[in-house]
DNA sequence: TTTATAATAGCAACCGGTTTCTATACCATA
DNA sequence: TATGGTATAGAAACCGGTTGCTATTATAAA
């Protein structure tokens, strides 16, 4: 038994000579409230808790305490297995905020992968739960029946959970008309690489709204938009060469890295012959060298403003009606674009 | 009472008019031994459980088996807090390898900040750890005493851990080698950020062989690498301009970055008056436009041997030999180097 | 001196599982 | 019919804590 060498309550209540449940209620501070004890047993449990360096099981803690203080990410393997998206961003800022919070709350991320129809959630009591992107249907249905909060990050929630999206229809709008303004009138849409987030709601709202705010302002669209970027190399000769269009909007930074690099090796002077626009956030765009223009997706917000929901929430379970915040995206402008 | 809507082991007993040891026994599948039931009663536990869709208490079950068949990776505050370095490649991999190993482990990661003193553990058992980079001492001491099994993933560990560290002083004179075969001979070290993964060792020791081989081989150092890289002009102008380097080795990818947009604004053009090299792991160079030109330092490598080794640990604690296994850094040559 | 009250500390139940030990029913064999 | 082994299942202890309730002693008030 390994565990033998362990020193349990029971022993340092015996080397202290008093009950067990004395030594907890006094190296916990539950004084009070029909519990004291003298200064000098007060002395004996601590000295002997220091003496055989006593250090409490929390797993037996939290069996008997029936809450964990955990707050568990869910969606790690979906959502951050690509480098330096913006799920990272949110991953941190949300743990920030958890850790800044009166109330400690340690804060775990689900990395493994899971079937579809298992529940995602951990085997122990979680106190709440954020989502990233999106989770299986069980892992939803769970938290609703156990009525823990748990709030959806760039994603939609059950009956009961809040969400935090960016609001990306009116980013893909924004997009659109500072490049109209500048006077493009041809603008190819770059969708993302393939197996990318697939499924995400974000990648036919951004593919939509380009196609409907194209039509709406009676600008012409470029091949390539409604499939998959696998070669930048490639759409580029059919959207640039050989279609004539002067902007391209891209899925993502990576997007349109790579649209930045398949230019230079075309010689496409960017943004001398083609302006490169695309959805990111302020992280990964601090990371990027060429200062490509970008509409922010502002997820430091996300996971600031998703961690303080769910705090809210399990403060008061009684007022949780459940919120979807809509965070508007932001145009800022670099270097990458100009008028054709 | 939001956990009175859980059921239990009792519930399912009820349920199924059984025991609940024997509910224990047939889940667990822990027949033989002197112990069975009839295909009905098994049957009706069974029913009984999913009817009323019961899952274990983890932490219950830790409390007796202490075991969880979960792998806890540790340090993520302090390591994954930057956006696309090379800890992220290391767990994405590291789960990789335990979601494809034959008995599964769920892998999850701590980002919660810390006190120094106080253990990173979290409250349940978990049969394994990774560590990135560092953990507080007492986490180590608990680990040892514990004897759970552990690998330090670039850093060191205690005394019955193993890890897994990038060679480091190879690769930098690996750097330096290169950089004085091209015909560089006054040679800059860009330094990391502030406030960049304090106290890790490879901020010593790429620093302290770069000065031993500009030493040996008798070139001379540039003014800079002794202080934080606060600002990449800054470092240029005095060690470029001033001083006259032709090749920069920087700490990391970021640095490498900052180096070539300040570059590029003081009219310094890279690589014709100066070469940039600059330690980076595959998956950030993959996502960097710049071809800057890098040692690459095997994250990818580093994570996937780590879960191996773990896994290897876990099988078989006895024969658990501590392994320090150090891995070789390459040299990839791209585009921002070059001859002066 | 008796009684009320506060201070001090222990007993035992409980959290949700696992496991050892024990008990009963059933069947085959002598 | 007595005997013994086996299949089946339950009782209870245990993991290491927390906490409601009770018991004893000391002190103050009557």
């Amino acid at each position: 038994m390994r565990n033998r060498s362990v020193t349990t309550l029971n022993d340092v209540a015996d080397e202290a000579g008093v009950n067990k449940s004395t030594v907890s209620r006094v190296l916990n501070n539950r004084l009070g409230n029909g519990f004291s004890v003298t200064e000098e047993v007060r002395k004996r449990i601590f000295a002997a808790a220091e003496k055989l360096n006593y250090r409490p099981n929390l797993i037996a803690k939290s069996l008997t305490l029936q809450t964990t203080r955990m707050i568990h990410i869910i969606g790690g393997h979906y959502a951050l297995s690509d480098l330096g998206n913006i799920y990272q961003t949110v991953v941190n800022s949300a743990t920030r905020v958890m850790d800044c919070s009166e109330d400690v709350f340690d804060v775990t991320v689900d990395m493994s992968h899971h079937d579809k129809q298992t529940s995602e959630l951990p085997p122990w009591k979680i106190d709440g739960a954020i989502i990233l992107a999106k989770a299986n249907p069980s892992t939803l249905m769970e938290l609703e029946d156990d009525q823990r909060p748990y709030v959806v990050v760039n994603g939609p929630a059950g009956t009961s959970g809040s969400s935090v999206v960016p609001d990306d229809e009116c980013g893909t709008k924004i997009a659109i008309h500072y490049l109209a303004e500048l006077g493009h009138r041809k603008i190819a849409y770059a969708n993302s690489r393939p197996d990318y987030l697939v499924g995400h709601s974000s990648l036919a709202v951004r593919h939509q709204t380009y196609l409907r705010e194209m039509k709406e302002l009676g600008l012409s669209i470029a091949p390539g938009h409604d499939e998959w970027l696998k070669s930048a190399e490639n759409f580029l000769t059919a959207a640039v060469l050989e279609n004539g269009a002067t902007a391209v909007l891209a899925y993502g930074h990576m997007e349109g890295l790579n649209l930045m690099q398949a230019g230079h090796k075309l010689g496409i002077a960017v943004p001398g012959r083609l302006s490169v626009l695309c959805f990111c956030d302020q992280q990964a765009a601090a990371a990027m060298s060429p200062l490509l223009s970008f509409i922010d997706l502002k997820s430091s917000d996300m996971g600031k403003i998703a961690a303080e929901l769910l705090l809210k929430h399990i403060k008061k379970p009684s007022d949780a009606e459940p919120a979807t915040i809509k965070l508007a995206e932001q145009l800022v402008i670099r270097s990458s674009t100009a008028s054709p």
